[in-house]
RNA sequence: GGCGCCAUAGCCAAGCGGUAAGGCAGAGGUCUGCAAAACCUUCAUCCCCAGUUCGAUUCUGGGUGGCGCCUCCA
């Protein structure tokens, strides 16, 4: 597989350190509130990415963290008078929802900041004690970003034209403006925990670095997280990390696009976001990952109610071609088609991972799945072998399962009100009482549903 | 100022050297009591200008127009 590693700006075959092993870390969400369209990408994209390594046979390590110690965190806490702990508590729990919804597996780990403290004072003490961070008299800590001489090679920076942008805070202790804190000391009202430094918390690249390196080693495969991470978060990450270890970090970094709203950013300082939560409320959230997977990863791409819309549309179309699969007639015997079918699926399957091997083209992907369904769609309007029905709703499965779609699979119950409805239209169509059987349909209408008249007999369909 | 991304039909979006996947919407048709679903047909020469090449949407240079990071940010 090849993927593009922003490290080298190309893409590059995917060697993972252990034969048959990726180890994988993805940052995740600060959990102080509702994430938001624009969070919800990485969160889809590496849950795709982890379930394509796995599809291809790959034992997967997925870390995603959550970060609960932060200013944000902090203050956000205090507006509603409960403790950071309580809140993280709680929007970890609406973290879960959002993303159980999103179709988004739950990673192998999801460590939490602060429920590895001492892993992050151990890397602050190695860095002090390898002359890359210092103390100051307050009791904070500062990584000393021109100790390490790769700094700003993940994002192409140049360390004297990053000088310039760089400000410092009053009270700030920095020796230079491009230092960044890896331990802040104690304010009042503040959470804290125990240090050689005095009381303090953990600043926020550092905690990635400790999680990551703790639970995957050293070293480990990929590294993935939104573009706006690359500079500073993801740049800070290695420097202390190599400067601590003195070996490589991540081996393959990935970053995905922004989510825009009229080309713009959708960002939680702009103001120009729609949570997860609240699109909820319009849609099926499977339509928000359909919308997601239908754009490479690496582009930008706008988001709109109506292309929601129309990601939903495109969704029903596989569903309801995964429904006919079901309801397709089969034989004992096998026909004649069926050996040019099956030779057929064979064929949307190498494309189909020709494309994930692309740097996980998922648009490309997709397109082979539409290719899928148009081609059983065709196929189940005659009785057809029942192995050449089965192995084509094992393929179907297999590949919306690795895009993570269809998996609502909860059996569709219909009111008996609405069931009665049915059978009462098709005794009247029978009786060729058209007017009277389309009254019912339009009755039916009105409760939500849709009638479709198959060969097997009238269905319903949730509108 | 430094670093970087993008520009393909009404909309969304792959492709990235050999004359444009797929989805949504639209048009015509088949099926249907009528619908719906499904199927068939139809719907683009790829922002502009140079250059390289037998050949460029795809490479190079220059424009134009969008956008991002450099400060919290997925």
């Amino acid at each position: 597989m090849q993927i593009y590693n922003t490290m080298t700006r190309k893409k590059e075959e995917l060697v993972p350190l252990v034969p048959g092993q990726i180890s994988m870390y993805a940052c995740g969400p600060t959990v102080y509130n509702f994430f938001h369209i624009g969070n919800a990408r990485p969160f889809i994209v590496f849950d795709t990415m982890r379930r394509y390594l796995e599809y291809r046979g790959y034992n997967v390590r997925f870390v995603q963290n959550f970060t609960d110690i932060d200013d944000k965190m902090i203050r956000r806490a205090n507006e509603e008078g409960i403790t950071v702990k309580e809140l993280g508590e709680r929007f970890i729990k609406e973290y879960y929802t959002d993303a159980d919804a999103l179709g988004v597996e739950r990673a192998t780990v999801n460590p939490r900041a602060t429920e590895h403290i001492d892993e992050i004072i151990e890397l602050v003490k190695t860095l002090i004690d390898k002359g890359n961070a210092y103390a100051t008299e307050n009791g904070d800590v500062y990584f000393s970003v021109r100790s390490f001489s790769g700094y700003g090679k993940l994002s192409g920076q140049n360390i004297d034209d990053l000088e310039n942008g760089a400000r410092v805070d009053p009270g700030e202790e920095k020796r230079d403006p491009l230092d960044f804190a890896l331990w802040k000391a104690e304010k009042p009202g503040e959470p804290s925990w125990d240090s050689p430094w005095g009381k303090g918390r953990p600043g926020w690249h550092i905690e990635c670095s400790a999680m990551s390196m703790s639970i995957l080693g050293q070293t480990f495969d990929i590294h993935g997280g939104g573009q706006d991470l690359i500079f500073p978060h993801h740049e800070n990450e290695i420097a202390q990390s190599e400067a601590a270890t003195g070996k490589p970090f991540a081996r393959y970094w990935m970053h995905n696009g922004y989510i825009n709203v009229d080309n713009q950013k959708m960002s939680k300082s702009t103001g120009n976001f729609f949570t997860v939560r609240d699109i909820a409320k319009e849609f099926d959230l499977e339509a928000v990952r359909m919308f997601m997977l239908s754009v490479h990863y690496r582009n930008p791409v706008n988001f709109s109610r109506d292309l929601i819309l129309q990601a939903e549309t495109a969704l029903s179309r596989l569903r309801t071609a995964r429904e006919r699969l079901d309801e397709a007639v089969s034989l004992d015997t096998p026909t004649v088609e069926d050996t040019a079918f099956l030779d057929a699926l064979v064929q949307f399957k190498t494309h189909f991972n020709d494309a994930m091997d692309d740097d996980l083209n998922t648009a490309d992907a997709l397109g082979v799945l539409f290719d899928l369904a148009r081609s059983t769609n065709t196929f189940v309007t005659e009785p057809r072998g029942t192995i050449a029905i089965e192995k084509a709703k094992t393929l179907f499965d297999e590949l919306t399962g690795v895009l993570g779609l269809l998996q609502n699979k909860k059996a569709a119950a219909f009111p008996a009100e609405a069931l009665q409805l049915l059978e009462e239209r098709q005794r009247a169509r029978k009786a060729k009482d058209f007017q009277k059987a389309d009254s019912m349909r339009d009755a039916l209408k009105n409760m939500g549903f849709v009638v479709e008249d198959t060969a097997a007999g009238p269905k319903l369909k949730k509108l």
